[in-house]
DNA sequence: CGTAGAACGTCGC
DNA sequence: CGTTCTACG
């Protein structure tokens, strides 16, 4: 659930980033929601335990997706439960029960896409199915953690150990865990958008001049977040009105009751244990193969913390994906006769002997991971081929093609080379994870309501600013230290486009044959032209009035032209009034207004009015062909580029503007009515 | 105006 | 999980 309505209120913050400006880098994902997404395309089979590698296909693609874009991602995956969530996941799993039992019904009725949506809704990203995924990574050398219970706390710990330079995720919950670098949102072409913590004070919907990150906390716990439910009527405009106005929650708590509020005699017990839980659920530290609390604890707290999450013994052998979190039973090889992994193994052996007529594999596996790269391979076109790379972004030191022991898995999840990139001046600055995981909740103030960010920072801001001298790959140049400070700062990006690096190519796709065919190999050059060049850079000239646009962050907005008729062919802007840019307009992001391919598609996820124009798939609506047949050469499915074009919004396009520095550009000619809404 | 709840989309064929 | 729409206070 994460905290409602959170996100849309921070959205004048939130500034669109493309996962390039990250290059360097290494994140922290949230493993879960792409697991989710990608069963969405093959619920069914889950359901009913068929064998299907859709969805690890799927996060393979991202993972790939971010390797190539010279980034290392560390997957993390959910634990056990907490205690305190576990009503609600009774209550998730019985919906999911009661949505398989409908889709069985449907599907005996015959009614096949009722079925799927069921089936869909159905879907249980189980352990089991985390481990399938946890197989091809070690394979695949991608770094990898479960989290003894959360991820998102676990993600945290990463990004304020300063393991990782941002965390990439769905879930609004990293807000008031604090983590201080968070990309919402990220699409397939590694376009989202992006939270910084020490943005905060300059939000426009709420004000958070003042806060404190405890206050944050706080705040987003009174609106009612997965350890407690909120008070009636109490959401996040109210709960923010009440912190800003008593600063601490008990003092809310008071007042609530002295006018007469009712106020359950536990809940502020239960508030306590939620804001303990945010700061101090306890995390797996991949430096010390130990399990440590988020936060350290203070000394003047309950002997009774359990609810932050038992300590395991076997911390370990969760961590590295060995052990069910859950269960806390093996979940080693081949020999697990119970759930469908074993049965989807099998069932691929036989297709992988059918189809490949290879030789007999040395174990499962192997022959998981051929049929898997059969599949990925009708579908994924690497950017560039190249034809022996092993991949530089994570483990250097063990060779793709050995089977990874336990052993070697551990360090794989120390990422030694992230330890040894904390160089030692930062660290005088920075401190180590193990002692050091403050998150800050102190009574700190957010930041000044002054504008100047860069400078007026707090030590805990320039800390988390510090990424850019501490975490940098060695192998790469000198350059990519600056670019992952800059990746909000438009001016940077030039360097970027001399610096463009080694395409890697996991071996999760290289079985395929090399340069199957001449058009194979025009559509990747194009790609890595448009892709590297082109829409970075912008050197075809539609795009070019957008690219300022888009690296001056300055706002675009379009006027409602929604009786237009959808025209996607010579998209070129009509007019075009540029204003007065700065980099402050970034933050005006709130009044984009710009629906571009594939934006459509991806409507549901940000509110009807954020980031949209920035997006590089704008850019592509400039030159719908050849943005097309990129895509396509990409692998990713390029149905609705074209279909879907601009839509004009068909409300709250009114001069909304806050300041008035923007570009306001005349869309009309995009026009475009979904074709899947009903009038 | 703000909250609460329902409806719907997520992917990809 | 999110967003969007709607009803209710």
């Amino acid at each position: 659930m994460g905290i409602q309505g959170l996100l849309p209120l921070l959205k004048s913050v939130m500034v669109p980033i493309h996962i390039k400006d990250l290059d360097g880098c290494c994140v922290a994902v949230d493993t879960y929601s792409w697991l989710h997404k990608g069963a969405l395309s093959c619920s069914k089979e889950l359901c009913k335990g068929l064998p299907t590698v859709r969805h690890i296909d799927y996060c393979m693609h991202r993972v790939n997706l971010l390797r190539h874009y010279g980034i290392k991602p560390i997957l993390v995956f959910d634990g056990d439960l907490l205690p305190m969530k576990s009503e609600q996941e009774k209550k998730r799993a019985r919906v999911r029960k009661e949505n398989l039992a409908r889709a069985i019904e449907h599907d005996s009725n015959g009614n096949t896409a009722a079925a799927y949506e069921c089936y869909q809704k159905a879907v249980d990203i189980s352990p089991s199915i985390a481990h399938e995924l946890i197989q091809v990574l070690k394979q695949e050398n991608v770094c990898y953690v479960v989290a003894p219970y959360e991820a998102d706390a676990q993600m945290t710990f990463l990004a304020v150990s300063q393991q990782v330079n941002a965390v990439i995720t769905e879930d609004s919950d990293l807000i008031p865990f604090g983590c201080p670098r968070i990309i919402f949102k990220m699409d397939k072409f590694g376009q989202g958008v992006e939270f910084q913590y020490s943005r905060l004070q300059q939000n426009k919907e709420l004000s958070f001049s003042g806060f404190t990150k405890q206050m944050l906390l706080e705040m987003c716990i009174l609106s009612g977040c997965d350890y407690l439910q909120s008070l009636p009527g109490m959401g996040l405009k109210r709960a923010h009105a009440l912190i800003k106005r008593f600063t601490s929650y008990d003092k809310v708590i008071k007042h609530l009751r002295y006018n007469t509020v009712s106020v359950p005699p536990l809940y502020e017990e239960l508030f306590k244990k939620a804001v303990l839980t945010f700061q101090h659920q306890r995390v797996y530290d991949t430096l010390t193969n130990e399990m440590v609390h988020l936060s350290s604890i203070p000394e003047n707290i309950g002997d009774d913390l359990d609810f932050l999450g038992p300590y395991p013994d076997i911390a370990k052998g969760i961590a590295e994906g060995e052990l069910d979190p859950i269960t806390k039973m093996p979940l080693m090889g081949e020999n697990i006769g119970v759930n469908r992994k074993s049965q989807l193994k099998n069932v691929d052996l036989g297709s992988v002997k059918k189809k490949l007529d290879l030789p007999v594999q040395k174990n499962l596996l192997t022959q998981y991971f051929c049929f898997a790269s059969l599949e990925a391979k009708r579908k994924y076109r690497a950017p560039r081929m190249s034809p022996n790379h092993s991949s530089p972004s994570c483990n250097t030191s063990a060779s793709p093609n050995e089977h990874i022991s336990a052993e070697d898995t551990a360090s794989k999840i120390n990422c030694p080379e992230i330890a040894s990139l904390l160089q030692p001046e930062t660290v005088a600055c920075v401190p180590l994870p193990s002692d050091s995981v403050d998150t800050g909740f102190s009574t700190e103030v957010l930041e000044s309501p002054s504008h100047d960010v860069e400078e007026t920072r707090t030590p805990e801001h320039t800390l988390l600013q510090q990424p850019k001298h501490s975490i940098h790959k060695p192998c790469q140049t000198l350059q990519k230290e600056q670019e992952c400070k800059a990746a909000t700062n438009a001016t940077e990006d030039k360097i970027r486009a001399e610096n463009r690096k080694v395409i890697v190519r996991s071996s999760y796709f290289q079985h395929k044959p090399r340069n199957e065919n001449n058009e194979d190999e025009k559509q990747k050059s194009l790609m890595k032209d448009n892709l590297s060049s082109n829409m970075c850079e912008n050197t075809f000239l539609e795009s070019a009035p957008f690219k300022d646009g888009y690296f001056n962050g300055q706002v675009m907005k379009r006027k409602d032209h929604s009786n237009n008729s959808l025209q996607t062919e010579s998209v070129k802007p009509k007019k075009m009034r540029a204003n007065a840019s700065s980099l402050e307009n970034v933050h005006s992001a709130s009044n984009l207004r710009t629906k571009s391919t594939d934006e459509k598609a991806d409507e549901g996820k940000f509110g009807s009015n954020i980031s949209h124009i920035e997006r590089y798939s704008d850019i592509a609506e400039k030159s719908m062909e050849r943005f097309v047949s990129v895509i396509s050469s990409f692998g990713f499915s390029s149905s609705g580029s074209r279909a879907s074009g601009l839509r004009a919004p068909l409300k709250d396009v009114g001069n909304t503007n806050n300041n008035g520095s923007f570009v306001e550009v005349d869309f009309s000619q995009f026009a475009y009515i979904p074709k899947n809404r009903k009038t």
